[in-house]
DNA sequence: ATGACATTCAACTAAAAGGTTAAATATTTC
DNA sequence: GAAATATTTAACCTTTTAGTTGAATGTCAT
């Protein structure tokens, strides 16, 4: 039975690595399959560095976890804290809730 | 050609506001209803200059509108933009649904 | 008009974030 | 074992964040 809480920090490490778009151009590349931190920091426009500390980030929220398979490590995604996000956010949805059938439409229509 | 429906900027702000505690704090307690800067201030242990600027996060996000009611600001909530950050994490949810499965039990159990 | 109240602004500080380049660490290949 | 490859680490820089205190602003009550 694994036990996840919203903890404080988890939701400060989830959303915080959501914060920044090259973190979720990771997470969006990385829901296409695992991949190397060279093929993932190769669209970048920054140095290899500092996407390997933009993993660190997403490892560290428990977004990514990292396999070692010889020189190469290997990413892939870990979605599952995004459901603390998701639960939080939730609590709001009634604030919104005329956009939300509209939101669904449009993810029904141009989703995926 | 990335064609989303949220803003890079908008995600970064959504997503930025809610990585403090302090802010997601804010967020529930106007989740109640409307309240002042001082009352909103109130139980938090930090000067009422930092929670003005944490509301100031808060507002730029487009999470919160100030109305002036005489001498108090007035906060409410707007969380329609929170359905931009829900629909980006929708994309992933399944990823962890796959896995887990324990969403919605999670949120019976923890949630409301 | 004076003073109390509610809130922001300004100036400052310390720490964290996001980036750089260069060197270090594995690992594979020749 | 030397060179090439994949990635991290270290040192550094700049900007942003989160907080402080004290002064300024605007509004209400007397």
């Amino acid at each position: 039975m694994v036990e996840r809480e919203e903890s404080e920090s988890d939701l400060n490490a989830i959303f915080g690595a959501l914060a920044n778009p090259t973190r979720r151009a990771l997470v969006e590349q990385l829901a296409g399959g695992p991949e190397s931190v060279g093929d993932l920091a190769e669209p970048h426009d920054m140095s290899l560095a500092a996407v390997s500390k933009h993993l660190q980030v997403l490892e560290d929220a428990g977004l990514i976890s990292v396999e070692k398979d010889g020189r190469v490590r290997r990413c892939h995604l870990d979605a599952a804290p995004l459901s603390d996000a998701f639960g939080w956010l939730t609590r709001y949805r009634v604030f919104w809730e005329d956009r939300f059938d509209a939101l669904e439409d449009h993810l029904e229509k141009d989703g995926q």
